[in-house]
DNA sequence: AGCACGCCGACT
DNA sequence: GTCGGCGTGCTC
């Protein structure tokens, strides 16, 4: 009697396959095996063993197991599963996204050559390398610093390049080393972890003491020293041979962070993220899935890492929208964070200065315990927030006279500026201004972005691009001007303000070239007076001391949009750009224009008070029954016509008959053509999660079994976070 | 997702 | 007469 095992591929399916498992041989849940599919082999994750395979089914032979152990460990594998079904994401996929590229491919799980590491041939050597090498001169003190030698990937990771490595070692001032042994990394130096302030410790002290599970609710705001209180909560819980996650948002996961950790963790801080090559993947995955005790510092997928003795979980900007994966498997990594602790039993602490009205929910629903930190570390204090109307006011690039006066002052005491726009590009709109024609694009419902640099017009939804007119192709008018404002022209209006002055862009376009964004970054922690222009970026998590004005072009954006989200997430962005000023002993102002000052989202802003704004926000979506008090859920359809999305979306309507799920549409997407396909939507909403679930995962499975024209395209997402 | 099978247009 | 377009269907 042979064993028969359920195998799932890595391919969009929503099902799974039997294979009969030759005699002699045995296999468990998560092992990797090649099977025959098709007319091909394939490469497979057990999920099941002794299964009863569906009857007058002829079974292939399952092919051999890459490994006699598994690559997903139970822990993972449960959560993925639960993942697959809650996410109403094929199995297979969820599954094979836990795994490194490598072993997807069914390369074997081990490291092929051994990892290049360097260090200096002579610590106290001087230099005389050339006075326009300076980053070959940040190399070495970055070799000096390390106790021993430093992998390539770390020194590839901060933007080092093999030619400067080479060029040091022409020189005789570096060479390869072996890499060092595991246990002989330096780890936890308990001395110098900074001590914490009073507020800090009273905070550390209400954090969970216990190993079991528990959620905890940080709320800590802007320069309070969250990442101190982590560092503490780290050492002090975590054994010596525990592993830990900390989950950060892409944007925030910079060379200081890690280097922050790596103080006081040295050889125990690894790191996962969207820029490491296989090889990196593969090597810190077996290092995870080995049982290292290391304290791993990720983006959104570092969640589906094999953890084996997971004993803490810190998820930091818990609000953030990229924990949501956009596209594919749409889960949630702080989510699945929460359901990992819980199944893990051990702790999961989320932070946040703004924390999301799902999480203060679920603190005050008692399902998370709530902590708050409310006092800036060190001698900085809060910054004051004023509004700024700009109704029947002149203005210069997008900046009225009080805020370029206010400008002039703090760069006149020798201090800098953060402005914060929304929009990249230029202008978001050329207008003809004869006959009011404007530039969009010929396959999205949208308008074109003027870029200057390149006197180009895009689209920021496809690829779209062509050359700015200079007369109107309706009128031929020459009166062809940019309206409106953008990164770049704000960029170009403050350096002709301010001459003498340094203006810095960070937003998408100048950030490209890799490590671009570290020269900004370390330009502006020399401290000189400077004006920095950006986009979402600059609203995260950097930490400039000499900061004293932030100004806020136009607040109005979240104002009156349609998603519901809107509100919360203008509020959380505008908190978190204010809380870049006054982060080092000088105090900070911010000031926000805005053609609706006496709004009272706004006028509670300047109060500065997130967790009453927080609170009337909740009322809100109480009132409305939105979520967090409903569970949402969106169908998308896209089709090359509107009638046939709307079309299918109306069918779905008529088919759900449950009366515990409210069905909103199917209504035109807000982008309702988008690279010529035509895009709608309906949003299901029910009062119990595990309810939705069933209706849905009902759905799911007729939707499969149908065959719809391969023009249409359908997808589910589970707590959307996008709503228009 | 691949990849085969399967019927209709412009070419050696 | 074929080469090949991508629509539809299947993979234990």
């Amino acid at each position: 009697m042979s064993q028969t095992v359920r195998v799932a591929l890595n391919r969009p399916i929503r099902r799974l396959f039997d294979y009969w498992v030759p005699e002699g041989r045995q296999l468990c849940p998560g092992q990797r095996l090649r099977v025959p599919f098709g007319p091909r082999s394939a490469i497979g994750l057990v999920v099941e063993t002794g299964v009863t395979p569906p009857p007058g089914l002829e079974l292939k032979p399952a092919g051999a197991a890459l490994e006699n152990w598994p690559a997903l460990p139970p822990e993972t594998l449960e959560l993925l599963s639960w993942a697959a079904s809650y996410y109403q994401h094929p199995l297979g996929e969820c599954l094979f996204m836990a795994l490194p590229p490598a072993l997807r491919r069914g390369q074997p799980a081990e490291l092929t050559a051994p990892e290049s590491f360097w260090q200096l041939i002579d610590v106290s050597g001087s230099t005389n390398l050339p006075a326009n090498a300076h980053r070959q001169r940040e190399l070495m003190e970055q070799l000096r610093l390390a106790e021993g030698p430093v992998p390539w990937s770390q020194l590839r990771q901060q933007g080092y390049t093999k030619a400067q490595l080479h060029s040091l070692g022409q020189k005789g001032l570096v060479r390869a080393a072996e890499k060092p042994a595991v246990n002989q990394l330096p780890s936890t130096t308990e001395s110098n972890l900074p001590p914490l302030t009073g507020a800090q410790q009273e905070a550390f002290r209400a954090l969970p003491q216990e190993c079991g599970f528990s959620a905890t609710l940080l709320y800590g705001i802007t320069g309070s020293g969250k990442t101190e209180l982590y560092l503490h909560y780290l050492q002090d819980r975590l054994e010596d041979a525990g592993q830990a996650l900390v989950l950060v948002p892409e944007i925030n996961l910079t060379p200081q962070t890690v280097a922050r950790f790596r103080r006081y963790f040295g050889g125990r801080i690894v790191v996962w993220h969207s820029a490491l090559n296989d090889r990196e993947r593969l090597e810190t995955w077996l290092r995870v899935r080995n049982g290292e005790p290391v304290i791993l510092i990720g983006t959104r997928s570092a969640v589906l890492l094999p953890f084996t003795r997971l004993q803490a979980i810190i998820v930091d900007e818990e609000h953030d929208s990229s924990y949501k994966q956009g596209e594919g498997f749409r889960y949630s990594a702080r989510d699945m964070a929460v359901f990992r602790a819980q199944r893990n039993h051990c702790p999961v602490i989320l932070g946040s200065a703004t924390p999301s009205l799902e999480s203060l929910h679920n603190a005050r629903t008692g399902k998370y315990t709530r902590v708050d930190l409310t006092e800036r570390a060190g001698n900085a204090t809060e910054p004051t927030i004023s509004l700024l109307d700009i109704r029947s006011r002149p203005l210069e690039g997008g900046l009225s006279r009080p805020a370029i006066q206010a400008i002039g002052a703090a760069l006149e005491a020798r201090q800098q500026v953060l402005i914060y726009i929304n929009r990249r590009g230029y202008s978001p709109v050329l207008m003809c201004f004869d006959c009011g024609h404007i530039a969009e694009c010929p396959h999205c419902d949208t308008r074109l972005t003027y870029h200057r640099r390149d006197r180009a017009l895009r689209c920021h939804h496809c690829d779209y691009q062509q050359p700015a007119f200079r007369h109107c192709p309706k009128c031929d008018s020459e009166a062809c001007h940019p309206v409106g404002q953008g990164t770049e022209r704000a960029e170009e209006v403050l350096a002709t303000a301010f001459p003498a002055t340094p203006v810095l862009r960070i937003d998408r376009d100048s950030t490209q070239r890799k490590g671009s964004i570290q020269s900004i970054i370390s330009q502006v922690n020399e401290g000189n007076p400077c004006i920095l222009v950006g986009t979402q970026m600059v609203a995260k998590g950097h930490d400039f001391h000499n900061i004293t004005l932030v100004v806020v072009i136009n607040a109005d954006g979240g104002l009156f949009s349609v998603d519901f989200r809107a509100p919360e997430q203008m509020v959380q962005t505008l908190l978190q750009v204010s809380g870049r000023a006054g982060r080092g002993s000088l105090p900070g102002k911010v000031l926000i224009q805005t053609c609706h000052s006496d709004h009272p989202l706004l006028q509670s802003l300047a109060g500065g008070n997130y967790l009453a704004m927080a609170k009337q926000l909740l009322t809100e979506r109480q009132e409305s029954a939105l979520p967090p008090f409903r569970a949402m859920a969106i169908v998308r359809a896209e089709a090359p016509s509107m009638e046939e999305a709307l079309g299918f979306l109306d069918q779905i309507r008529q088919q759900l008959t449950d009366d515990a799920v409210e069905i909103w549409g199917p209504l035109p997407a807000a982008l309702a053509r988008k690279a010529d396909r035509h895009r709608a939507q309906l949003i299901l909403q029910a009062d119990r999660r595990g309810h939705l679930n069933r209706v849905v995962s009902r759905l799911c499975a007729d939707l499969d079994s149908r065959r719809l024209p391969t023009s249409l395209r359908w997808i589910i997402d589970i707590d959307p976070l996008e709503t228009s």
